[in-house]
DNA sequence: CCTGATCCTGACCGTTTGGTCAATATTCCG
DNA sequence: CGGAATATTGACCAAACGGTCAGGATCAGG
């Protein structure tokens, strides 16, 4: 997907737009898109304000670009759900895969959280879109494992919504689970146990 | 818990605290705390900016009358689980509780998902008190009923957990559920019989 | 009907914030 | 090296925002 028309980028064009995008993750991710200020971000950046509108024109124009930048890595691991594998594992290793996102990157969790939350502003044509798309092939692959009987029958999309819901909870309501739970216990851990457990009953034919 | 120290309230300031409180739901629940500004509660409450701060000193006093006025509305499905009852129509018909909550109170559950993912700095103090004590009196009943066999035995905070991050998940969500599964559905009408067979699984002995 | 308390508002203030711009520094490349 | 392209910044601006305040309107009780 790297544009061919653009002129090429230089090196510091590179690295400063990368340094943006890191930091511009830490802000939204921490305060949503308006409690983020572009000072917050150039600070986290280690770069001056008047620069950071250099290389990205508007406050819209580095959450838009974060936002696209990190859908692709989100949605991967449901594109990896191999359909000549085994049903049951497969759907555990996706549970699995999502779980250890939403602990390695909290930060990208809280971002398509708040992003959603606000009704998805810059996002509609992804949710209409492709992300459709991607679950609607999803879907056909769970399908036709429930019509050959190897995976119990149930709704499809309320079974990937139950799964993205449930592990994105530990990092979107890390507070609130750490708060609960309370202190010396590994919130991801004993969540995994308790989601395979939970998705091996549900989906044992 | 009304206070009986205070002088208390006239007519106009009964009504007008309400529209007030009505009018900062709609705004919070909409765009965050910060995205939120009084301009858009006094409208939203049909009153002048300074007449909203006549009776809220400031915008934090709003926000956190809001959050106290609905938490206990917001934690009462889970006290009304009865430890004499059928422990499984116990769990489903709390479930079903809280689902027809985010079905109904959308706006509520917009406003906590944003306190948390905010960090709950206006909550920490009811996340690590209150929260916890009817959380651990729960579990109490629901660790008897699996000592007791009547139900299977899983983690019950996690299985709390995964009460909450999906039935808050239609209503927090809802754009995304929407966009994925298309029009002319009922996304809580569908996503009720899915975790009505999905906790019938996983808690059925 | 009077008076004090309550209620309400327009005008205003200081700060924050997104964004601009002219001027300067740095890099790139023939 | 030298000049053009690129990169960087301090100073600045207008709008938005949270909050204040003096004064006027309204209401309740005697």
């Amino acid at each position: 997907m790297t544009d061919a028309s653009a002129p090429p980028m230089t090196r510091i064009q590179q690295k400063n737009r990368d340094l943006i995008l890191q930091g511009a993750l830490e802000a939204f991710s921490a305060n949503g898109f308006r409690g983020a200020t572009i000072d917050q971000i150039a600070k986290a950046a280690g770069l001056s304000k008047p620069n950071v509108l250099y290389y990205f024109g508007s406050k819209d124009e580095i959450h838009k670009a974060l936002l696209t930048t990190l859908l692709e890595m989100w949605l991967a691991p449901m594109q990896q759900i191999d359909p000549q594998g085994d049903p049951l594992d497969q759907v555990l290793g996706y549970v699995r895969a999502k779980l250890l996102m939403s602990r390695d990157y909290p930060r990208e969790s809280r971002l398509f959280a708040y992003e959603i939350l606000q009704g998805a502003p810059h996002l509609t044509e992804i949710l209409g879109g492709g992300l459709r798309e991607i679950v609607d092939r999803t879907v056909v692959v769970l399908e036709r494992w429930m019509d050959e009987g190897r995976l119990a029958r149930v709704e499809p999309r309320h079974l990937i919504f139950s799964i993205w819901s449930m592990t994105q909870h530990y990092a979107d309501f890390e507070i609130q689970v750490r708060a609960v739970l309370g202190e010396g216990r590994d919130p991801v851990a004993e969540g995994g146990a308790f989601l395979d457990d939970l998705y091996r009953k549900l989906l044992t034919p």
